[in-house]
DNA sequence: ACACAATATTTGTATATACAAATAAATAAC
DNA sequence: GTTATTTATTTGTATATACAAATATTGTGT
């Protein structure tokens, strides 16, 4: 059913929802090739474009809790694609030299993810819908 | 953090996840008064307008899959607030009147989210925004 | 310097959701 | 009429994420 046709289609909580579903498949879809989650990947590529980065900057960043960064990080650790180094209360997390060397192969993926939304979308759309939900999303901000 | 400064402030993944996890909280804030989660609270609501509905049209209505639908059901059904008959291969969900009693509760709970998103957003902004999620939505629609 | 508050992170636990396989019934093919 | 295919639903299992509480460290007020 299209969406737009749905029973709730005047409601902000289905739209919402299902396009994060639909975006997270495609996401899915693009980082395939190298077999990682999105969220994985994109905790991995920004450890990786700031070593010693600290879980909560990348709590803010990836717009995701505390909790869920520490998971992530366990998870990456485990796979030897990441390391923490704790120091007091703060912790830094730096890649490995096998994550590094899974750098261009990441960024050839967040390309192609982004050529598929446009693909799909079209450029200007893309980018005005990122835009306004991005208004959105700080308006929300609570 | 702003969205509109993240790190991944033009990609369509994060700025989709992070609306749909907002509007959830705020679907959340706007059910508690009666204890249920978006997603069952919208569940219910369908099968007391529609009762005998089945579990397939549940899941395009609310754009989630078949699976998802069986558990919300498992729990309402728990709850004394719908059963099911199943003859042959489809089953029908019926409201108990222990729901239909909930019913205006409900209706208020509805009013009361579009409200604050509104109060939030701004009525035509927000008008706008589901509409453009939808057209998306109906384009990823693979 | 000691108690108390603030900060950063982790852990225990719970929820929502999905995919793939299993089941069961209806329909079609021959 | 029996076999094969399609359809509807459920079940087993896995993932992503969050909240609240626990832990550990640092900073502050007096």
């Amino acid at each position: 059913m299209k969406s737009s046709n749905s029973r709730f289609s005047k409601c902000l909580y289905f739209s919402a929802n299902a396009l994060a579903r639909k975006v997270e498949k495609l996401a899915i879809e693009s980082w395939k090739k190298i077999g990682f989650s999105p969220s994985h990947a994109y905790l991995l590529l920004t450890v990786i474009e700031e070593p010693g980065v600290q879980p909560g900057t990348l709590a803010e960043e990836l717009q995701l809790t505390p909790s869920t960064i520490t998971r992530l990080i366990e998870k990456l650790e485990a796979q030897k694609l990441l390391v923490r180094t704790v120091e007091g209360k703060v912790t830094n997390v730096y890649p490995t030299p096998k994550a590094k060397d899974l750098y261009p192969k990441m960024r050839i993926c967040v390309n192609e993810f982004y050529k598929n939304c446009t693909v799909i979308a079209g450029v200007e759309e893309t980018g005005r819908m990122v835009q306004s939900i991005n208004k959105l999303n700080d308006k929300l901000t609570s």
